[in-house]
DNA sequence: ATTAGCAATCAAACAAAAAGAGTGCTAAAA
DNA sequence: TTTTAGCACTCTTTTTGTTTGATTGCTAAT
């Protein structure tokens, strides 16, 4: 356990660091924060932090900057997730009262919001689809070449695409595509859709390739639209002093081109919280220069994706947690 | 007018300047390239060549590389647009003889195969939507909440949505929008549905803002999906060594970031043509370090959209231009 | 018209020195 | 026992100077 002195210098020593990018020197700290002691006392508490491992040295004889594991103590036990100004409760009041058509915008400009505020990176994935069971498919008919899809889950998501046949269509085969399907499909998860195409074809030999398949691909296609990533203020990240290395700015580019790696790390955090992964806690090899802080968020009940910054370990974690809490509760009360 | 062996020693310079990012010096040229005559007579050809433009040196005493004008001359004059390979014919084939089930999914596989060919970053962008002529709309009633739109264009675009209301609807006011809508719209660009709200409801005191307002916000979203920018290979430009410099690097991610900026790029160029922009010959402020070169494509005689590659001054223009014409071609014949 | 030869130029690489910031430790003060 | 003043020591950064090597432009010879 630390005592209040050496909470207090660690997280001075986050915050200076934070905010300069420098490693911080005891002098330094005296000046900045107001504490009532010598550099020399300052000097032993930071030689102590460094032993029990939160903070680091760049050389023997620089000033200290947070460990991981400094961070991660700063943002469990120091962290004030209040930070957060007028302006920025009006501006992001603003942005999100705006009216949008589709609650999937929301998702969108949320992340850009995000961005906005804290000049980080933001990446963004509406709610995971293909585990969602199929609660029905309806099919109507528009004319002989062209029918609707709709398509209802257990989460109430509701997904409509048009197929267009390259022969006439009539009611009577809608209705055999109507239960055929949903004798197949029903209560299954979304993904079943990826089978081959044989085994929907197995039961009704009557079928041929030319209507089956253009149902499949064009429902395939309207489910992989809902988990693109999002992406939003990537230029930020090249204002930062750690990106001046080309290496770690070349390695960032990189992480934003592996679209899975970012999906995957959205999709993975605890719904109902805010994630924080810093540094090597990242299962990612690649990933493990940066840290990223995710949540899922709803609005009402309806889960509606997952919004991830991602930025230096060097992170403003305070900003960042605050912005995201309030934005949390504003989308979930809309 | 060059003679020979200027046009010689400038194609020379050209190519290896793409080749190595180095200053290319006399004593090089006679190596690399097999040219009969001493390092003096090359050194007089190469001064001669700068003094009217063609070359630039980066320091008194340094080899020489292609000013913007040289360029210009090169892609104009000595370029060969052959310069592509079995294995780059066979591998494009592949790709685009992939089946996709919409064909604007074409133009993306096209940037996408580019990007991997020439390893340069290709952005891509649908036919220019907004301008093209309404020549039907048609509604139809799903169920009493969700109606169907479907909208015509001259240039035999069909784009289908679906839309939510509020409150129910009969097959009657289906009727009346349907008259209400094409009365309006028929004949007039895409774009005449910015127009503000007022203007629909004019005519037709009894419709509420409820019902008109979610069709008109749907089909304006359903417009803009198709001119979104696609991006590939965004990190190949950390490969090339003009990327090393922050400045540039920065610079580049930044003008990819202003969607607008190279989406009115790509809409400017000439169809039926490959149009190369180097460095000061771009309009854009922000563009002048880059070398950006664009083509719009057909599959068929249905304009589906601009290609275009941006990078580097120092491009590969013999290739990047091969294997456009290449593609161009192949997709033409699909 | 071409080329050999050479002085001049300049970037890049290397080395040495000086300056400056910060620490750790010791001994004195509180 | 806790805190602090003071100073030697360490290491980076900046500066300055030197050397090396590539390349050119020019002159005079071929």
């Amino acid at each position: 356990m630390l005592n209040d002195r050496k909470k207090r210098v660690l997280q001075a020593i986050v915050e200076e660091y934070v905010n300069t990018a420098e490693p911080v020197s005891s002098k330094s700290l005296i000046e900045k924060e107001n504490l009532q002691y010598s550099s020399a006392t300052i000097r032993n508490e930071m030689a102590e932090l460094e032993k029990i491992g939160y903070l680091e040295k760049t050389h023997t004889s620089s000033g200290r900057i947070p460990s991981e594991k400094g961070y991660r103590y700063y943002v469990d036990e120091l962290l004030k997730d209040d930070n957060i100004s007028i302006e920025e409760v009006k501006y992001i009041s603003e942005k999100l009262e705006t009216k949008v058509n589709e609650i999937e915008d929301l998702t969108k400009i949320a992340a850009s919001t995000i961005s906005e505020v804290t000049h980080y990176t933001t990446v963004s994935i509406g709610p995971k689809t293909k585990t969602q069971l199929i609660k029905e498919l309806k099919f109507v008919l528009i004319n002989p070449r062209m029918m609707l899809a709709i398509i209802i889950t257990n989460a109430e998501m509701i997904k409509e695409t048009i197929i267009k046949f390259e022969e006439d269509i009539n009611e009577k085969q809608v209705e055999t595509i109507n239960y055929m399907f949903n004798q197949k499909l029903k209560n299954q998860p979304l993904e079943t859709i990826d089978r081959p195409l044989e085994e929907y074809l197995y039961d009704e030999m009557s079928y041929s390739v030319k209507v089956i398949k253009p149902i499949i691909d064009q429902i395939k296609r309207v489910i992989a639209q809902d988990e693109q990533l999002y992406l939003k203020g990537a230029n930020n990240a090249f204002d930062l002093p750690e990106f001046n290395s080309l290496e770690v700015a070349k390695n960032f580019i990189n992480v934003l081109d592996q679209k899975e790696l970012v999906e995957d790390v959205l999709q993975s955090g605890l719904a109902e919280d805010i994630n924080v992964y810093i540094g090597e806690e990242n299962q990612k090899e690649e990933l493990k220069d940066f840290s990223i802080v995710t949540f899922k968020h709803k609005v009402g009940n309806k889960d509606m994706g997952t919004i991830g910054i991602i930025g230096p370990k060097r992170m403003d974690y305070s900003k960042v947690i605050s912005v995201m809490k309030y934005i949390n509760k504003k989308l979930k009360d809309l």
